[in-house]
RNA sequence: GCGCUCGUAGCUCAGCUGGAUAGAGCGUUUGGCUACGAACCAAAAGGUCAGGGGUUCGAAUCCCUUCGGGCGCACCA
């Protein structure tokens, strides 16, 4: 058994006579190593023993025969601190890994269980920018922490291809089609057609009557509209699909917004049913005061066509029948936060299942806006993915030349470290957090950085290429790895599985993140006080051990994130 | 106006369900390549945790309040 912490709750319980459950929460992981690896708070004990917090500590050390996996037990000013047998722990781990090698961490938590994992989810039409970095790169680590937790997992990219701002392209091809060759640069010329055609709608608000009138016909299925918009839709994904492959990233599902078009009238008819739509102001809303929301949701624009909502809704009811999903987590920016609060209230009056509706989560992150101001693709304020993506490798290139001249595959292997640089960056702060656009951080490959990992990657695999042995785990004397830098590794390591399951719980990705740049670093503090090739073959066959399973968990988890992680660099 | 959210070192951010002296990276200063890659390591300086109350043995963390930033509040997505 590897719960340690597990452990000494019971031991505790057994003492106190206090549910292990509630000992189990209340010990802490020590802040530093002199004072052992886990601690027990003794103050809330006081009022009920009616004895002071140090004098329970010191009675509670006395009374507990120390078990053979703790080397020591010290009662310090009230906490009673528990040192682990190093050996012990080390052993544990390593015969771990022994056992599932690649595969270390991974855990079945998920019970094959159904997630939908939605993100990304570009507006077709219309540049693939910086913006969608977010959800692209933080749904993406998601869908692959799910995976690793044992979870079936789905990852669905919902794409922005309908709506009123397809009335507007179709108006504005209608207006100016030949003035622009949108088969040779579709993003580019469709995004000018895009902003003019807004700008026209700013100064006159009849043009905006017959892009709505547009949409409707789109949705009514009209010959010409829906001719245009299939056109605007398939040039649009040939060149997403640029930036995807250079991330790497394949869906499960493809499917926009107008695969659902066929699906709104059943979501109509229910709510109807139910009694939950009314007419107001010319529009088929659901009123949710009862829940709490002051603004009803629209789900038929007075024009009768649906809207935003409406389409999500359908996409609840379709997920439910083809994937019987037990969790669906939706990937996008906080500003729609009120938008997935409505419709996930509007959902429990579609007649599904509980599970359904108990699994929808709005898993949201912070604005990226630039120096100038926010990014608007309407302003032409914004900043194509794709360079950045193509900036980045050409910084890495140009490192890799300067430093390693003769290193072969240079283009792969470029790619690999400036790709990693980006997506890094991203998933290395809470989602919450706003951003404001700085290359010149984004690109740093320096710190807590994706190349820093990739960098102790490459010298592990250095070392260990240099050695031809294979080390058995009979061959490790573990009192070789009892030094300060070795441990702090080990106990790292042991992590591993926590931090995954942490970082899904929360849906944060920047906990595996910074897990991975603290066994970089403390690996690299590891590198620097020890010889691994050591002429002692105890040392060096427990530190080649070691060292191995560091760089299995850094390209493990970098992989996770979805970062590749080069052999050399 | 109402709702949500954020405010921690010069900058960018961690700080787990409240626990011991608030931590990193960048930047600044200093030292280290005749040990396996210096995209590295070691060390120093730098904080009234936005302000004020409260709960608690204990608050950056929970509650209230003020201030400041961001986002949202029906026919866009």
């Amino acid at each position: 058994m590897r719960n340690f912490k597990r452990k000494i709750a019971d031991l505790l319980s057994a003492i106190l006579q206090i549910d292990e459950n509630e000992i189990y929460n209340n010990i802490n992981l020590t802040k530093e190593e002199s004072m052992g690896d886990y601690s027990f708070p003794c103050f809330s004990l006081a009022k009920t023993l009616k004895k002071s917090p140090i004098v329970i500590s010191q009675e509670l050390k006395e009374k507990i025969r120390t078990p053979d996996y703790i080397e020591k037990i010290e009662s310090v000013s009230g906490y009673l601190n528990f040192y682990l047998d190093k050996e012990e722990v080390t052993r544990t781990v390593f015969s771990e890994f022994e056992e599932k090698k690649d595969d270390y961490g991974r855990s079945n938590i998920g019970n094959n269980k159904t997630i939908l994992v939605e993100y990304s989810s570009p507006n077709i039409a219309k540049p693939f920018h910086i913006g969608h970095l977010r959800t692209t790169v933080i749904g993406h680590a998601l869908y692959n922490i799910y995976k690793f937790l044992g979870y079936n997992t789905i990852g669905i990219n919902h794409l922005g291809d309908y709506g009123t701002q397809f009335g507007k392209l179709i108006e504005a091809y209608k207006l100016w089609g030949n003035e622009y060759n949108i088969d040779d640069n579709p993003i580019d010329e469709l995004t000018k057609m895009y902003i003019r055609i807004n700008n026209l709608c700013e100064e006159d608000e009849k043009v905006l009557d017959r892009c709505r009138e547009n949409f409707k016909l789109l949705e009514e299925k009209e010959e010409y509209c829906t001719r245009l918009w299939e056109k605007f839709r398939d040039l649009s994904l040939k060149e997403f699909q640029r930036t995807y492959d250079l991330l790497g990233i394949k869906f499960d599902s493809i499917k926009g917004e107008a695969f659902y078009t066929d699906k709104i009238d059943e979501v109509v008819d229910i709510l109807k049913k139910n009694n939950k739509l009314v007419q107001s102001e010319g529009a088929m809303v659901v009123d949710l005061k009862e829940d709490g929301i002051d603004t009803p949701c629209i789900v038929k624009k007075s024009d009768g066509s649906s809207i935003y909502a409406t389409r999500d809704l359908a996409a609840i009811i379709y997920r439910s029948r083809v994937y019987d999903y037990d969790k669906s987590i939706y990937v996008t920016g906080y500003e729609q936060d009120f938008h997935f609060n409505q419709v996930f209230k509007v959902a429990k009056y579609l007649g599904l299942d509980d599970k359904y509706i108990n699994g929808l989560e709005h898993v949201s992150y912070g604005m990226y806006s630039l120096k100038e101001g926010k990014m608007s693709t309407r302003k032409g304020n914004f900043i194509k993915l794709e360079d950045i993506l193509n900036e980045s490798i050409s910084k890495a290139k140009q490192i890799i030349k300067e430093k390693n001249p003769d290193l072969s595959e240079i283009d792969e292997i470029s790619k690999k470290v400036g790709v990693g640089a980006v997506v890094f960056s991203d998933l290395y702060n809470s989602r919450i957090k706003d951003e404001v656009f700085d290359l010149d951080e984004m690109l740093s490959f320096q710190g807590e950085t994706c190349p820093y990992i990739q960098y102790m990657y490459v010298r592990i695999n250095s070392i260990l290429s240099k050695s031809s042995e294979n080390v058995l785990l009979k061959d490790i004397n573990y009192s070789k790895l009892s030094d300060e830098q070795s441990y702090s590794i080990v106990k790292l390591l042991y992590n591993f599985t926590d931090i995954i399951e942490q970082s899904a719980i929360k849906n944060e990705p920047y906990i595996l993140s910074r897990y991975l740049i603290d066994l970089a670093k403390s690996y690299s503090a590891f590198y620097n006080k020890n010889k691994v090739l050591s002429d002692n073959p105890d040392e060096r066959h427990s530190r080649l051990y070691l060292i191995n399973m560091v760089g299995t968990v850094l390209r493990k988890g970098l992989e996770i994130l979805g970062i590749q992680m080069p052999s050399k660099m």
